[in-house]
DNA sequence: GATGAATGAGAGTTCATTCAT
DNA sequence: AATGAATGAACTCTCATTCAT
């Protein structure tokens, strides 16, 4: 079920309608921008990763700025929408599985799928952080993201009386928060983590089983 | 038990022995690279809100890296320091103290510790994301920090039978995880949330209560 | 006898041997050299208002200083021929017309000239300011221009005693000085005046009248 | 009576209290603007004849552009009116003076001044050309200037019964337009005229008399 | 002939840093 | 110690020109 974001990525400049080469600067442009961020990229720097002319890079787009907006955008409304989408229709469950595998399957899940795709994370995070526009994006994005189907899940489990009666966004709060003090320490420290996903996703689950008990 | 970042940050330029003037530098940095990122300020600006020549920046700090460090630096080995033993020094707690009185007090302190300072926040992490040895630093002073009367209260209650018998750290990774996942939120989104700290710190007591439960 | 500039370049742009492509290059080139001068003209823009790509503007101009000086050169070399010689048959004089009568007619045929051209006429003032070969060619054909016609009308009211004994290029200095003293102003003032041709030329007339006198 | 612009250009400049450096840099760009306008001049050729470094002619000026601007407006507003001034101070007239005398005077001194000062002319026609903000703060300029000395001259000349009653400014016109009719060609084609003021300005000098008789 | 993506030299501009005052 | 004009490397961006299709 875990994704790799670039073949996503790809897939996505693939829609869009332009050069190899423009293909090429967009992935250099998400490339460096997750190395070193997006005020320490420099268009020259961008051109030559992409084997390409300084002047290629502003044929198709307007400004340094803009490149990021498309990188981003294509991020948020393209890659995301589709990450969940075969996140959300890859688990499976049926009415035999107890709630305790079915978390630890979402939860190893997307822990290994944080692991794989570290880079273009950081990049949303960070740009998230500087730039207004795209948090409004981001937000505006995962307010859209369709949850329904886990969100049935999760109403199963609690009509069954496996699990608390809480909230579905107050449990995601804390399925996000527990994983994300296992995900998070490793964004931050790049190449200092052997991530045992196998580990973390068991531990979280143990946890997060008791606190979602009714 | 909550103090404001600023105000130790003062005290610490207090202690470094400089002039006024390179105080008021090394405060405008910080506000300047907490609003704008580092690399989007400019030395001109930060010596023009300090009402300062820019070379007077330049006569104490040798460059625009360098006074990133210090300021990063007097948070890092200063000012986080002080923050943690004040709070550890302020933990309220006696042979009486339930668990779940002892664990609100320390949530709802650290909850609107962050509230309280979310600029400086903002600066830490973000320099953090782009910098390996801004990185290096905090992961170093973290694992110094003075936790050891936490982890006894700690130890006590678990002597007690009140909570369950996990590492300390891990116990401290899950109370941070779900912290976070109140406080994170804000921290990217400045100014779209009225932080309930009262109610989110309420909520939070209670699903840890039940997280830590032996 | 007033002639459209833009009319006589379309027929020498037939006269060229050019594609219907080439055309509309040329003709957008006039129509943005006037409108906002060379340099500020770019072959992009060009070609855009001819409908047609940047390469086609290559293919029959070698660059866009040749471009400019095929625009020119048509304005020189075929335009300005065709209109002083237009002008120059299409004065009106019998050995019964009063010089008054016949300076008249020209000036004010001038005048409505000047009027109803003055984009071109800006191109190849402004060019001729800052372009030193475009002087030269200009230069070269105003010498050439057939006035012969003119000159003998001049002669023969010399002969008669209507006007003074002055040389003919004199006699045609103060006439361009004083139209031009009503005309140059509306050149550098575009869409300021109300240019009335009538009253112009009617005080002009007077005043070149009493100047030529005998 | 004539004067140096250039001279009056560097007194304006010594009174707008800027530095050595940027004095030299506004005067570079005067030079280089008329010699090859405005476009045609990059700001690395402004400062290597300014001996300054590039970033030397940005510490003062925002831009390019800003620069044109302050070139323009010292000369419209600072030197045409010390010009305008002291030519009419300049203008010796006594009871006895016959008009002829005094033209003659006027259109000599005029005709020296334009030839003396070919450079910051051709600056002026041409920007006027092509700059809408030009034009309007020239015209604004030339409506100001303090002609009411020379006005009453010729309306003394007037009343004498030496000159026609015409309209001040349309003798002015007239004036500007013979005069023009011997300048105007030597601006358009610098260094190919020996401009022989004498002489011109006696012809002009002749016709504008015959010209203006009552 | 026509196209337009690609090119790269060179433009305008910024800004960390220096240094004479 | 403080100043701020000066510096020039490096940045973003433009645009005349080319060339494979």
């Amino acid at each position: 079920m875990a994704h790799k974001v670039s073949k996503l990525f790809n897939e996505t400049l693939n829609e869009m309608n332009i050069s190899a080469k423009q293909k090429a600067v967009l992935q250099a442009s998400l490339q460096l921008f997750s190395e070193k961020g997006f005020e320490n990229t420099s268009t020259n720097e961008i051109a030559s990763l992409a084997n390409v002319a300084v002047g290629t890079v502003y044929q198709q787009f307007k400004s340094k700025d803009q490149l990021l907006q498309v990188v981003i955008e294509s991020l948020i409304d393209e890659v995301i929408p589709k990450v969940a989408n075969e996140f959300v229709a890859g688990v499976k469950v049926t009415q035999e599985t107890e709630f305790g595998e079915f978390l630890q399957n979402i939860i190893q899940d997307r822990m290994q799928f944080a692991v794989d795709n570290l880079p273009q994370i950081r990049v949303l995070v960070r740009e998230t952080m500087v730039n207004k526009k795209v948090q409004q994006q981001l937000q505006a994005r995962i307010v859209k993201l369709p949850f329904d189907r886990l969100k049935d899940f999760f109403a199963d489990y609690q009509q069954k009386g496996q699990i608390v009666e809480w909230d579905f966004m107050r449990i995601v709060r804390y399925i996000v928060g527990i994983v994300g003090s296992y995900i998070v320490p490793i964004i931050f420290s790049p190449g200092q983590h052997e991530a045992d996903v196998g580990q973390m996703s068991h531990e979280a689950t143990e946890v997060l089983i008791k606190e979602l008990k009714p």
